[in-house]
DNA sequence: GTGGTCTAGACCACG
DNA sequence: GTGGTCTAGACCACC
């Protein structure tokens, strides 16, 4: 559970937060049941206020994605991570069809883009090179 | 010259409109001394305020990709089309980069994210009546 | 569109703000694309502060019943009134049945509880005597 | 004496605890001197913290409804009925004026409400798998 | 210890 | 002018 935040993205922090965890859930390193750091820890680990990452959890729990457990903390829900992939799934496809309609209507070629794509994919994040998971399909 | 605005994108009216101008340049559709709509015009069809217009405007110049002239109005400069044509390419690219970097850092597998890149390339373009669908089937 | 809260209600401010808003909708005061009162007004008006009013604010929006436009201020969606309305439906009788189910597991009889029920509507609000509407149900 | 507690419930545990026992010296079923249980073995049969209900009896003396006997444990006092049985009618009567206030402040006709309060009462009672529970008696 | 609410005031982007 | 974000720190209820 290892969380770091751009303060100068444009991407407000909270938001940021709200992501990370989203995806921590969805990759399955926060199983239903367990707790989230509390709010002041994080804050110190993130070093941000306390509200700032209380904003977060309360997105979080808006989504059903956690749930506050009196006394105790967050704990991730039963559906936490079913809700966290769809969310994933759904915010990079989204985000990919923009950026690709994006950069037709600027009007580059298909070709072109396909070329940039290709150039940035293979160069995109550390290698990573055995975890298909999730996607079943052949390929 | 067609312009047209989305007053509800999260990305901000003027900034719209620079980036269509520049794609414009980029792609030869208004060649150097040619004149671009004034600031009132462009503010009526548009039906944004004239200060948002004139705000684009303004950034056209910084960038100089456009002059004003005077008594005549903003026409683009000799350098226009070869400025934009940079900045399409720059920010296509990096929006590309940032797209994937993130996809590759939601936990998505590097075949999962190209599997969704492929997709939205063969959808895109194609006008798309409206958000169509492709994979609402689980695969 | 009159609107006051209680500091001291046990319900927190900013929902009490949400709430008002949400019948003042659903009462058609406040029809679809007119906007409601700007945070810092409303802060004032209600001698609270204003991130209270934002919060409220943010509330309204993330359950569509508003809408931020940029520069104007928040504007009721065309949805908002129907939004609003089976919202207040549901809270209401919502509300209504725990209220008449703690009543009778505190073991009061049926009898009991209706006869307090009658007492308190008998007595209840301002008369309001002709205006049954709102209940398009089937029922 | 069958309690039960649900941990999500808006209303604080220790409060839902004390309102359980008051009920049921209302209603008769622990008649004065009668011993309620442990903290810690109503901690242990909840599954709650033992300060929880510490707290609830707490209350629940201070409420001058049970008294602790040394040795012994906390029983019911003489005046507890009465005393219960007061505050039960308040609490009821108080929840459901307010209920019906915020109901006819929600815009909805006194017609309206007196349709949904018959709705509601008509089912209460009516078993709903779960929550019946120990108050079946005569009556 | 936990989260939730509120006040206070700063700064920013947008129109 | 509008809303949005963030920091700061206080106070509360609950466990």
């Amino acid at each position: 559970m290892l969380l770091q935040v751009e303060p100068d993205s444009p991407v407000p922090i909270y938001e940021q937060i709200v992501d990370q965890v989203t995806y921590a859930v969805a990759a399955g390193s926060l199983p239903p049941g367990s707790l989230i750091p509390s709010v002041r820890d994080l804050a110190v680990k993130l070093m941000v206020h306390p509200n700032t990452v209380a904003k977060a959890f309360q997105e979080l729990e808006r989504r059903a994605i956690v749930t506050s457990v009196r006394g105790k903390g967050m704990a991730v829900t039963e559906e936490g991570p079913e809700i966290c992939r769809e969310r994933r799934l759904n915010s990079v496809r989204e985000r990919i069809r923009s950026t690709l309609r994006e950069a037709v209507a600027s009007g580059l070629s298909r070709n072109d883009v396909r070329r940039l794509v290709d150039d940035e994919l293979a160069a995109a994040g550390t290698p990573t090179p055995f975890t298909d998971g999730h996607f079943k399909g052949k390929r």
